[in-house]
DNA sequence: TAATCTCTGTGATAACATTCACAGCGTTAA
DNA sequence: TTAACGCTGTGAATGTTATCACAGAGATTA
């Protein structure tokens, strides 16, 4: 099985990788790459060992079967659904950012407890109530969720779309769900982040090269 | 040293406990704060150790003091000022999640290089030309930057906060920023996180107890 | 042709993070 | 008073992730 964080790496390589494709580069060696996501070039080998891809030493990665291989590997056979839940500013926000952006994944849906914002059209997305999530869920063959609601109703709303038949959920409240076994969660949580950045950064100020 | 994974879950443990302490509790065990944060109880109590607290075996931790103490370890001895720059549909909602909510944290300033956006008041925030950033982020004594800008024009913000001094850096466009070397950069790559749920909840579809 | 260069693929190793497992110790119960 | 209990703190073991370091191979040069 592979490891969580060389996926995370492989969907970062993706990106560089069609920038560089665009910009109407051929191929890239890895250390090149490395170098671009801020790695060393022994891990990007390993990384792409794990998805079964082999460059040459001549002329290192193919760009555009690289890309290939790493589409075929982290991708699903056909797009993937996406519902997003709580349609407050980061739910907007993401709203903005993904839908209609993405190649593979589809945010077709968006619900909120506010019945102001049922029925209307944000961002390209149609927004229902909440009560709607399990019908929408199981009509539209949505296998994933963003949970973007207050600390408080998260919980709420990971159950209903855990019943719903969700598969994956991603989740912006700063607390742990908790969701049947084969569900797998993602926490992205900007206030942690942030506290790391403020400690690490104060740490740096002192432990000018303590060479331990 | 600390390990990067114990300070990021200081930070959760952090948020349960003052909702806890809040509703009347006063005491916790390893094992009940490990089932909230999503760990182990070894693990639990290997990072209270970390920063010098000591439960008792009968009692468990007390809130109060378990809550100085990670204060103490995590928070700076005043509040540290955060500047974000772009201030788009992510920025505002950052914003509007920040400004006023942390007790050690204080975002006070925004940029953006839309002169519309400039020198207006956003969630309360006032928002200055991207040009003013050297000025400001000195005359305001600002060591935290949030990037918050499309990736194009990540770096090119990154190189403007560094020179004005920063010191940490949370990063949202999905690239690698080159900072100087005792810049702290912590990278919240959403699209990668919503690329991991996407993958990973295809995984769990199909092993069901594959017993290894 | 032979020597050299630079890169990949990967076994071996090192660094790091988590979990196990148990001694030690107040507390409670008999 | 003594035995049993349940928890913490932590050394040791385990598991996981990243790095090192080098053999192997096409290209280039002499």
């Amino acid at each position: 099985m592979i490891s969580e964080r060389t996926i995370g790496r492989l969907s970062l390589y993706r990106r560089l990788l069609r920038d560089l494709l665009a910009d109407g580069e051929k191929s890239i060696f890895s250390h090149q790459l490395a170098a671009m996501a801020g790695g060393t070039a022994a891990q990007v080998r390993r990384d792409i060992m794990a998805i079964g891809y082999s460059g040459s030493p001549v002329h290192g990665y193919d760009l555009e079967q690289l890309l290939k291989s790493i589409g075929h590997y982290l991708d699903a056979a056909q797009t993937q659904n996406v519902a997003l839940v709580g349609v407050g500013n980061l739910g907007r926000a993401l709203l903005a950012y993904f839908v209609g952006r993405h190649p593979t994944l589809s945010v077709v849906a968006a619900f909120d407890s506010d019945p102001v914002k049922a029925n209307r059209v944000i961002h390209g997305c149609r927004c229902y109530p909440l009560e709607d999530v399990k019908a929408i869920v199981r009509e539209r063959d949505i296998r994933l969720g963003i949970v973007a609601v207050p600390a408080p109703e998260a919980q709420a709303v990971a159950n209903a779309l855990c019943q719903a038949g969700v598969k994956g959920l991603l989740n912006f409240a700063p607390l742990r769900l908790w969701v049947p076994e084969h569900v797998y969660v993602e926490n992205l949580d900007v206030t942690m982040s942030l506290e790391k950045v403020a400690f690490f950064a104060r740490q740096g100020e002192f432990e000018r090269d303590t060479t331990e």
